[in-house]
DNA sequence: ATTCTCACCTGCGGGC
DNA sequence: TGCCCGCAGGTGAGAA
């Protein structure tokens, strides 16, 4: 479900409310996609520094560790001051002294796990290959069409795989395709400098546009204090298969690439 | 090394 | 109304 957007929206709604809170247990419903990796007990006592954002993954600080958190495909996360049942989708409850965190995942892609730190064997394992940040200083023109250059896969899958810059998924991906005009289909390495150079500002304004946006709400996400984002309705070609191009009026086509569905319009992105 | 395919899991909407 | 199929915001693992 979450892509960047949809997770600093998450972090943004609960980063600050729980920061020095202290932990005092947790509870677990059905298994997410890894194991915490530790005994749970050991959370219990610890203090919430902060929360940071790598990627799709939030960091939870705790002192001496982190969880790291992934909403796969379906998760969202809240945090509340009022302790409620758990429903049969939430899977993972952290107690504090100031609220309840809980993940509320239907389809149980994503995970929870325990690191010591960075340079924790699972830590490494999850973020080591991961790009630069698009809204940071590090994503620059100059490394960006360095690295796409050495790429033969198709532009979209380049993104997707988060190697070159991270946070970008499907929608996102072809939101800021359309807007640059690249076909996704093209080659990496065929996609001129100055396309590239569009494509860079364009993923950057596309990703902050829709954080401000509060992200894209498709079946049920929502941030932390539980309010849905409405990007999804500036959506220029995603999941708009069919209807008129808000450009060019040529029908958005959709086609399948790696298992996803891929949104153009055949008129702005010329091949 | 890079690239492709599968797998994980549940729910929903469309077509028959 | 009810069933079956395809589709859904991600990504690691294993095969080719």
């Amino acid at each position: 479900m979450p892509e960047l957007p949809e997770v600093e929206v998450t972090r943004l709604g609960f980063a600050l409310r729980i920061q020095g809170a202290t932990v005092v247990g947790s509870s677990w419903g059905k298994p997410l996609r890894w194991p915490l990796g530790c005994d749970p007990g050991i959370l219990v006592g610890r203090t919430i520094s902060q929360v940071g954002r790598r990627g799709k993954y939030l960091l939870v600080y705790l002192d001496g560790g982190m969880l790291l958190v992934h909403l796969g495909m379906s998760g969202s996360l809240r945090f509340a001051a009022e302790l409620s049942p758990a429903g049969p989708h939430d899977h993972f409850t952290l107690l504090t002294d100031r609220g309840h965190l809980r993940l509320h995942d239907p389809r149980r892609f994503g995970a929870v796990v325990y690191a010591q730190g960075p340079d924790d064997p699972i830590a490494h394992k999850l973020l080591g290959r991961l790009g630069v940040e698009p809204l940071s200083d590090d994503f620059t023109i100059a490394g960006f069409v360095a690295h796409m250059r050495r790429l033969r896969a198709p532009i979209k899958q380049a993104l997707l795989a988060g190697e070159v810059v991270v946070g970008v998924g499907n929608i996102y991906a072809c939101e800021a395709l359309f807007q640059a005009g690249i076909r996704p289909t093209t080659p990496a390495n065929a996609v001129g400098p100055k396309r590239l150079a569009r494509l860079h500002a364009v993923i950057r304004q596309v990703l902050a546009q829709a954080v401000a946006a509060g992200g894209s709400t498709l079946r049920d996400f929502s941030g932390a204090d539980g309010s849905a984002g409405h990007f999804q309705a500036q959506a220029l070609v995603y999941g708009r298969e069919g209807q008129p191009c808000k450009q060019c009026g040529k029908p958005v086509q959709r086609l399948t690439q790696g298992q996803r569905s891929t949104y153009f319009c055949s008129g702005c992105q010329p091949r």
